[in-house]
DNA sequence: ATGAAAGCGCTAACAT
DNA sequence: ATGTTAGCGCTTTCAT
């Protein structure tokens, strides 16, 4: 910048102050400097700005991990969330700082990196870290979690409305002469949890009784949830349909079925949530709730730079609804 | 740091050094000082310290964005990667930038922020975009890319052993009495190229011609490749056996398949590329290449400080393997 | 409309 | 073993 200001005879105030587009400067200066800093290849030093200016541009997305199985919380969904954020981000001039987070390292979370050299920081997920998400929160940080909208939350959640997404499902099953419907979702997490709800207010408005023994939580992982859903036709739960947490949950239970001669939908009708991609070339294509990534994305943005620029942030439930294909036997 | 001096009755440099460690600080000043700053909750500006040192202690890691799709050049084999790196790069101290970039923007990524503002760049997949890559290396920036080796490229790759995946996919079915074989992957990227090249050797190791009609430039976005295989099937081609390449063009071939009642393995046999976690769980589920994602990762990071330290580094092409499941119809 | 000068928080060469 | 001092490249207040 030293350069330039000798090479445009003016001082590095004013090339800073035309760079940065000042109508302090006159037009005809500001685009001779424009145009040397073009000539010549000038970039603006980023690590200094972000100094002078304390701000860094960017903001921290986490990827928390399962220690058991060393997956991530909920594969294909989150790349598709990750790709959305990402875009959003860098429609409004920030970058994306990715971090992998172990569930035990929650707790000194606040010491890294990601969290002290970031503008903002998202979630994917809450897993079962209130606590932890709640204290940061109140460190004052600009922060949005994707997931469900707790109570007694401090943070700003932006999610899908799983409690209908739940009931939507379980309804859809019940309408096509299911009765005895197994929920696959670990309900010690808030999404499963909210879904679950829906399951039984479907189930009670029909007036069916809540079977606890078809309740099962089943982890997000595919391997492990596989694993898990053998397991329950070994001991010969008996079901007709089965409302799953994720698409891939759903895929698991295919697989584990059709190990026992299990047919889907004859035997049992399934739907999954998400509807991920794959969703629709399964075999059988999974019937699922839908949950709005692309709007999921822009959403969180949007309630993090708000927060950034001093503004409060609500909750944000998005809608959903059930994209109907061939697992749930409709037709 | 300032405060902390004063607290400790010693200057900002003895402070500084304390904190980073240096022995020219006696043990018991430096814990000292440990200890008022863990008491004073004190944390490093890191944005200061890397103005100061002129480093960033991040790494960008690039996602090409197929223009027309719009999706992601290969979704999940993509998530794990992005996993294994965020890991490696973790255990070594640096951060993760991600970068979304649409492919017609590659022209202009050497003054986008991600590029200037990190360390090192990793780029996940090379696409069709070896000129541009090779612009960027020579800049000078390290630099490591995932993907085939190729002839004359300036940069480090760090790959699978495309061709020899390619060979035992093709040997696998042969030796299965297949003989009419299709290949599924786009040749005009390097990596379909070289597992077509393998698949090519296999035929010709076996005295077989090369029917060109059997090679089709199906796309890695599955939603695509499945309505491109669908027009194959329209088409009438006719086949008992396909290498696809990857996980997700098998599963896209599945579902196509289906549509037309042709069953795999049955009447065609399919081995995928990857072995994604998805692979043992679809059905039927997939014989398949598998490339070692977490080893890959590591690699990959490690030549890219390698460079970030002076060093040279060189190409590295990893060992692969087939993963016989049902889909090829070996059992 | 432009320039001079201070300073962001840290590190390191140089001095003691 | 510790202190003094300069300076990284930029923005901005204050002066002109």
């Amino acid at each position: 910048m030293d350069e330039l200001a000798k090479l445009a005879n003016v001082s590095v105030s004013t090339v800073s102050r035309a760079l940065a587009g000042s109508t302090l400067i006159s037009t005809k200066t500001r685009e001779r400097i424009a145009k040397l800093a073009e000539e010549h290849n000038f970039q603006l030093n980023e690590k200094a700005r972000n100094f002078r200016l304390k701000k860094t541009n960017m903001i921290a997305v986490v990827m928390m991990v399962d220690i058991k199985s060393g997956q991530h919380i909920s594969d294909m969904f989150f790349l598709q969330m990750l790709g959305s954020l990402a875009d959003a981000l860098t429609a409004q001039g920030y970058d994306l700082l990715l971090t992998h987070i172990a569930i035990e390292d929650m707790p000194t979370i606040d010491r890294s990196r990601a969290f002290r050299q970031t503008d903002g920081i998202i979630f994917i997920g809450q897993g079962n870290q209130q606590e932890h998400l709640n204290r940061l929160a109140d460190l004052g940080k600009p922060m949005v979690v994707w997931g469900a909208e707790l109570e007694n939350s401090h943070y700003c959640t932006v999610g899908t409305n799983n409690e209908l997404g739940g009931y939507l499902a379980t309804k859809h099953l019940l309408n096509l002469g299911r009765e005895r419907i197994a929920f696959f979702g670990d309900i010690n997490f808030p999404e499963p949890q909210q879904r679950y709800s829906g399951y039984c207010r479907a189930l009670q408005e029909k007036g069916l009784p809540i079977d606890k023994s078809l309740q099962h939580n089943v982890p997000f992982d595919m391997t492990h949830a596989n694993t898990e859903i053998h397991d329950l036709m070994q001991q010969g739960l008996k079901f007709d349909a089965a409302v799953c947490s994720s698409d891939l949950i759903a895929i698991a239970a295919i697989d584990a079925f059709n190990s026992y001669g299990v047919k889907v939908p004859d035997d049992i009708a399934l739907v999954g949530f998400d509807d991920i991609a794959l969703a629709a070339l399964t075999q059988p294509p999974l019937t699922t709730v839908k949950q709005n990534i692309t709007q999921g994305g822009h959403v969180i943005v949007r309630k993090l730079l708000a927060q950034i620029n001093g503004d409060p942030a609500s909750d944000t439930i998005l809608k959903t609804e059930l994209v109907v294909r061939r697992s749930s036997g409709a037709w």
